[in-house]
DNA sequence: GGCTCTAAAGTTTTT
DNA sequence: CTTTAGAGCC
């Protein structure tokens, strides 16, 4: 069941340790039989600390450790992110500081993503009159983030002659001015930004010992997963927290595996890891085999990563069989590279019986979906895009999150800002930005002018003086209600009271119906949180709580779908952590893959070289890569080379296919040299060909619009749900009703259809009246509790 | 103050 | 090509 090694990993416990994990050699599984060894050898769930890098993860380890030490248990675990799992943290400690505790927070505070603090940044850049031609709001906030990466404050920033010299060179000396301010400005509107989660951990910890020594307590183990990808202020907390002799934290990662440092990942934390602890020796542990790929696709893997330098060595090797040569695959143009990537799943599917979630096409931007969208789905080849825009970055969806925001925390100036005006209720520019400068003046909020406008000195005609009061008085209102009412109630009335749902409703557009789509969905989801944290016994069910819990989340993480039969569309980024029988890499062309950004910098490029590693080492059985002469971008025609990372492979275990002629049109000379020995496809693809370039030309094909991608999108994610769950009615709200049970009528071995979870079987029942609680093991969405007063489901046998 | 039209910029990856 | 920001007009 285990090797030596990773048994020697599971049961080591005296100190910290390293695992060293190449690519599919059970991390994961290591991982969670060491958390649930370490529950039966008697540590208590809620004394381990496990860290992942996404939310999916955390559930999906949860959830496996629930079905060998059971739900109860493993429920109790502190599982999840860095970020999610220190705002737990801060949530509890930041409001029982001090009121004159730089750190102290009130409960409610917001958490600005990334797009709230851009808007603030680029305020500010306007405020202090810099050009924001130099002073690009993104760059300023990359440096921002950056520096709170590496723990250093607005002050100590502002005090760096070398930090000033660097801005300097970028022609930015401003920066420190901006940080400063930016940092007063989250202060003033009571909210934390996605880095100040790290950064007032550390600072916790950092000043108040008792603090850091209750958690020290606490956390009797530490687990970090995916180390490679941890930044400096991660890497600080993971030794505070480990600080005190015997040291139990294990991190388990794969230097090879690095691909992050562009979010401030630093590589040495993992490289360095053995030299943490001066008062005791890191116990280091290597796994080298490979359980997940044939020994071709490993074997290509080590090939290429052996040419970049620094890293800790190893020597991954598979067992399994040797399997296919990798087909390198080259198309004229980006559609091209779709179609033939198509017709390849689709011999796959037909033919060899894969399923088409098995089936995983990765790619280095975003914006290459677009053309294998349009593709897959004129071919009828189901398909579902992870990333790109997520759901909660829908302009309709920031909207109604922002009314909820400002609800739970008026002095959310993001949030104010962005609704105040929304729908139109003649609050212009004109106003917001007096509103803006009378509280700077006044160190004071938004929401504090606003509900005073008098008293900050503000001139002001009696119309609009009439409308703000009126806005006022309705945001007061959402406030009420959110004190009283559950998430969803709360939620309900917002969107009535606010006029959003009547504006949002009226427009009978393409883009309108889309828009309501989101909204009912959003709302099913407020449902749905209320409805599952009751049938799960938590009270947590207010519009803070619901919140909390999106402020975290990310397109990745939404529900499961797994069990329809669709092929994954996701960035090589997104792909990280996962497997599938069969793997298409696309767009291998210079410029691309290595992008153009990294081309300056040898460790850049040897981060997309890791990257690449990654990509390929998904991989079980099938691997595809391939490369478009030409592709669009901002719409227009650009040729490339094939990507220098093809040639880092050991070319005895690709297969370029048959030696070109001359006469075949070439858009430039090829990388390889003129007469390539890459042009012509792998045999098995060379007679598709014609009949696809015929097609290319005589239907040259649109790219989608955001609105007939988000529909189509829809159309594919959804069909496959309802026709296996027929009673599922997630697509809204409206229909939405609960199946009610007698308690007592179901018993242990019967198989129930849950609502959400879908197909599970009970595996216990305990508790009694109210508290009556099953448990139940689901088919795709691991082992859970439900409190039958509460749970929505149907029994099946 | 709000709406419409035009111009410019943008795509690297994301907790 | 698409999205967004800004100017100009009502």
């Amino acid at each position: 069941m285990f090797n030596t090694p990773q048994l020697e990993a599971i049961r080591y416990q005296d100190g910290p340790s390293l695992v060293v994990a190449g690519a599919g050699s059970g991390k994961t599984r290591v991982l969670t039989y060491k958390i649930a060894y370490l529950i039966e050898q008697g540590f208590r769930p809620w004394t381990i600390l496990a860290l992942t890098f996404t939310n999916k993860a955390a559930n999906e380890m949860k959830s496996r450790i629930a079905g060998v030490v059971g739900a109860e248990e493993a429920k109790r675990l502190w599982m999840g992110t860095f970020h999610s799992m220190f705002l737990r943290i801060l949530r509890t400690e930041l409001p029982l500081l001090e009121e004159s505790d730089p750190l102290h927070f009130p409960p409610n505070f917001t958490i600005y993503d990334q797009t709230d603090s851009n808007s603030l940044v680029k305020g500010i850049i306007r405020e202090l009159g810099l050009d924001d031609k130099i002073y690009r709001p993104g760059s300023v906030l990359s440096r921002i983030s950056d520096a709170k990466n590496h723990l250093v404050t607005a002050g100590e920033y502002a005090a760096s002659a070398a930090q000033y010299q660097s801005d300097l060179r970028s022609r930015m000396p401003e920066v420190r001015t901006v940080y400063s301010r930016y940092q007063e400005r989250l202060h003033k509107a009571c909210a934390l930004d996605f880095d100040d989660i790290l950064v007032f951990t550390y600072k916790l910890f950092n000043s108040h010992p008792a603090i850091l020594r209750k958690y020290q307590d606490r956390f009797q183990y530490i687990l970090v997963d995916e180390y490679q990808d941890t930044n400096h202020a991660q890497h600080q907390i993971i030794l505070q927290l480990a600080a005190l002799p015997p040291h139990r934290v294990c991190v388990v990662g794969d230097d090879a595996q690095s691909i992050y440092s562009f979010r401030g990942a630093d590589i040495s934390n993992i490289l360095g890891f053995s030299d943490a602890y001066p008062d005791c020796s890191v116990k280091l542990f290597k796994l080298e085999q490979n359980y997940r790929s044939t020994q071709t696709i490993v074997k290509a893997a080590n090939s290429l990563i052996h040419k970049n330098q620094g890293q800790i060595h190893k020597e991954v090797f598979s067992e399994r069989s040797v399997g296919l040569k990798i087909p390198v695959m080259e198309a004229y143009s980006d559609v091209e590279e779709a179609q033939m990537i198509n017709k390849v799943i689709t011999r796959l599917h037909g033919k060899e019986h894969i399923p088409y979630s098995d089936i995983a096409i990765l790619y280095r931007t975003n914006a290459q979906s677009r053309v294998l969208e349009e593709t897959m789905r004129k071919n009828s080849v189901p398909y579902c895009v992870y990333g790109g825009l997520s759901f909660y970055q829908h302009k309709e969806i920031k909207d109604v999150i922002a009314y909820f925001r400002l609800a739970v925390n008026p002095a959310d100036e993001e949030a104010l800002k962005r609704i105040i005006n929304v729908p139109t209720r003649g609050i212009g520019q004109t106003t917001l930005n007096k509103i803006i400068g009378a509280a700077t003046e006044h160190g004071v909020s938004l929401w504090a002018v606003l509900t005073d406008p008098t008293a900050y000195g503000m001139k002001l005609n009696s119309g609009t003086i009439g409308r703000l009061s009126a806005f006022a008085d309705m945001v007061s209102r959402f406030i009420d209600k959110c004190n009283t009412d559950d998430a969803e109630l709360a939620g309900r009335y917002i969107l009535s009271e606010s006029g959003l749902l009547k504006d949002i409703f009226s427009d009978t557009s393409i883009e309108g119906r889309s828009r309501q789509e989101n909204i009912d969905e959003l709302v099913a989801g407020l449902h749905d949180f209320v409805g599952l944290r009751r049938e799960e016994g938590t009270d947590a069910v207010m519009m803070t709580d619901y919140l909390s819990e999106v402020a975290l989340l990310s397109d990745m993480d939404r529900d499961g779908d797994d069990s329809t039969e669709r092929v994954t569309l996701m960035t090589i980024h997104s792909a990280k952590g996962l497997e599938f029988d069969t793997v298409f890499v696309t767009g291998l062309e210079e410029n691309l893959f290595p992008n153009q950004m990294s081309l300056s910098s040898p460790n850049e490029i040897e981060e997309e070289r890791r990257l690449f590693y990654v990509a390929i080492t998904r991989a079980k059985q099938h691997l595809y890569i391939s490369y478009a002469r030409s592709r669009y971008h901002f719409g227009k025609m650009e040729f490339s080379n094939p990507s220098r990372f093809i040639h880092d492979i050991d070319a005895q275990f690709l297969s370029m296919g048959k030696q070109q002629s001359a006469s075949a049109a070439q858009p430039r000379p090829s990388f390889f040299g003129s007469r390539s020995s890459f042009s012509e496809n792998h045999a098995s693809f060379s007679d598709n060909r014609q009949q696809l370039s015929s097609e290319v030309s005589t239907r040259r094909l649109r790219p989608l619009t955001s609105v007939e991608k988000q529909s189509s999108d829809r159309f594919n994610r959804r069909t496959d749900i309802s026709n296996t769950i027929q009673n599922n009615n997630s697509q809204s709200s409206a229909n939405r009703t609960g199946v009610a049970f007698a308690t007592g009528s179901i018993q242990v071995g019967q198989h129930i259809l849950h609502d959400r979870f879908g197909m599970g079987e009970v595996v216990a029942i305990e508790g009694t009246g109210d508290g009556e609680k099953a448990t139940v093991r689901f088919e795709n969405s691991g082992v859970r509790q439900l409190l039958l007063k509460f749970a929505r489901f149907k029994v099946v046998d």
